[in-house]
DNA sequence: AATGAATGAGTATTCATTCAT
DNA sequence: TATGAATGAATACTCATTCAT
């Protein structure tokens, strides 16, 4: 029984920051095509401007530009700077939750080991997609964490996992929220650190979610309420 | 026999920047005890500042002013604001290093068990014995992370927990290096995590650790050559 | 005789702006009704806007959007902000001028005294009827002090008063537009002075009034010309 | 007994805004000699380009150009535009506050004719002295009127005429204060209406304080407790 | 050595105005 | 005629860095 849930590391970001800060929201929601493509434009500008120029030089005006359109434009979609990075880390954040739950959505329970293998595949499945985005989003992080990502995110990343944990046919977990806050965090640790260069090399990528699996494997089987003792006492 | 080295990954950041780039050097090494109280004085404000006042509001002179000197001293010991950062950076990478180096250096072989709580416990009571430092320390991260720190720092880490994996008494690994590297990351992981709250809560940290150390030993066990094991009992 | 007519006071404003400025005249006559209702509409807006937020909240959008047109539309009726600002101004200068000159037309001479408080009770209807214009009007005349309204408009409202003091039964004035100047301003004074307040209260309005009343009657008796009717006495 | 006292005019403001609101003081006191130079040239900027660009064309860039200095010194002594303007206005009132303070300090009662010529020449003293500054500061005056001037200054001159009003030795007031508030208030709108104008020609400047003195002793005499009423017991 | 005043490039953001639909 | 998306010039303000004293 722990004394203190590691539900509310992410509980306690929630009074920080209301769910969906209002200086954060896109200013009008496009409607017409055109404005679709605009604000297309724009994230994949931010992208690029990050992974040419990096933060430091990543200015309003500057993704405009990229972006081919004007800056007034650029403000008419996004309240903010701040916005704009929000915006393609929230993106990612949701596409990692969305992965995830499919791990263990309408599927019938599995072993740990594979629920283990699925959870990392997701995972590196979401960052390997478009390597240049990842290295984009870790270039961002920094900057971001004043103002937080809304906990909702977080929340249901580990909700996802925490869900596949209870899928396991051959193991349960006293605190499936601790496991999942750990796991994701130690994945987290490995894809940070493997996508802080500036060059992603496929082969290491390989190898990255191959040890992404081990790692996942590894702790979980550790993490769960270890079957030994209960057979044991038998 | 790895087709790409895992050292190789942090090899790789050399090529970016060169080794100890010369606008990060500090101008004039502190010879004189007043000279070291001030290079002390402004470590400690930078990181007073960090944690009172942000990364944002952390400004040159702001610095200065809380170090109890003036801007003009402080561009004397630091040739601009970057190294500023740099510095506590750096500092305490090297801290980490000598005391992952201890776990193994002097001492005899043990049990791969004994090692992997060692490298926790080590990793844990550095990013432990002054949380609000390491805190403002993941502030910074973001910042710095174009220049980046000089690759020996990374390597020394890196060659320490690979020394202290050789010193297993009952497990060999294929790929040393390797695990190293995902052993790392999966707790610098784990710490950032924790960390990249606004509050540091003593309980919750210390349970932290202990998920350090279940991942520690888990991933390490898991990593190792199995196949020595199977045989052995054959 | 006076050297220096004060009539010119107003007059030297012409070599600065041409009578009425090409670019401050409304695009289109509003013939149509529902023209009218726009530009009614518009001007409402300008009064509601700057009353509710302010002149440095005045934008164009916003105008329009109180005004429940587009953009465009309001600059289909007015060239640009200025004009929208001078239009509410220029009404208010005309309705004034309306007023005062109902004040001799058409009457028989009047004791001054009866033509002092007919003036200031003129002056102060206008700007009693509605406070809150009046205020916002307070408000636009720093922005256009650039742009000055027609001096028609100032020669108008001028030469009322002038007429004005030419009907007293029982005064003459050497030199009536120089009175009808420094009364003039000399109630704005008053009157720019009780609205520059937040918050308009009607009993202190009620004795702003009065006091219009005392001014009026006290500057005009004592600038008419008394030598004139001793000498005739006697 | 005026169930609102004029006073309350003045005392409204004070709960808007804080006596010397601290955004607006200086940055720093200049004590050094060049410092106390920088800050005059500033000043002296402000007025210029008031006077050759208009209000619409102050920025602070080229105030810190018109004063040859760069931006950086002019936010080194003036935390905001706001405070630049206000500055130069509060200086202005400060003025006005000491010459009206003179006109009954140290002195014998006198008639009240005497005091309304001396009010009206401190009024207008100040005003004349430089034609210039004083158009600058009408053209400032729409600006500031949101972050109005801290109401003690305001108070200040109204105390001023008030004591003067107590000092005539042939009248009394029944509520000096709202005779002072009408007065100053009065001999504003002329002073005003005069300087609004591009060129100030300085036969037209004296005459206007020649109707400002007649303003004064005709109002004054007009507000005091009448003369008539009391012979008329006697 | 230390100081801190001066510098000025750099940046987020606004808003009047236009014009294709 | 009406719309409102797009434009981009304009501007307040910051802060790393220098250098005369």
């Amino acid at each position: 029984m722990p004394e203190h849930s590691f539900r509310k590391v992410f509980a306690s970001l929630e009074s920080a920051v209301p769910p969906v800060p209002g200086h954060l929201k896109p200013r009008k929601t496009p409607v017409q095509s055109r404005s679709g493509a605009t604000v297309e434009a724009i994230h994949e500008a931010v992208v690029q401007v990050l992974l040419t120029e990096g933060l430091a030089r990543l200015t309003t005006t500057r993704v405009a530009e990229r972006a081919g359109v004007s800056v007034g434009t650029l403000y008419q979609y996004f309240p903010n700077k701040q916005a704009l990075l929000f915006t393609i880390l929230l993106q990612h954040f949701v596409e990692m939750a969305e992965v995830i739950e499919k791990v263990s959505r309408d599927r019938a329970p599995r072993p740990l080991a594979d629920l283990a293998d699925g959870l990392a595949d997701a995972y590196f499945s979401v960052k390997l997609a478009r390597p240049e985005v990842t290295t984009a989003l870790y270039r961002i992080a920094g900057a971001i964490d004043q103002v937080r990502l809304p906990p909702d995110v977080f929340k249901r990343l580990e909700t996802a996992v925490t869900q596949a944990l209870k899928h396991a046919s051959d193991a349960t977990f006293h605190d499936p929220e601790r496991a999942a806050f750990t796991l994701l965090s130690a994945l987290a640790g490995v894809a940070r650190a493997g996508f802080s260069r500036p060059v992603s090399d496929p082969a290491f990528l390989r190898r990255l979610h191959r040890e992404g699996r081990l790692l996942s494997r590894a702790y979980l089987r550790a993490a769960a309420d270890t079957a030994a003792d209960l057979s044991a006492t038998s």
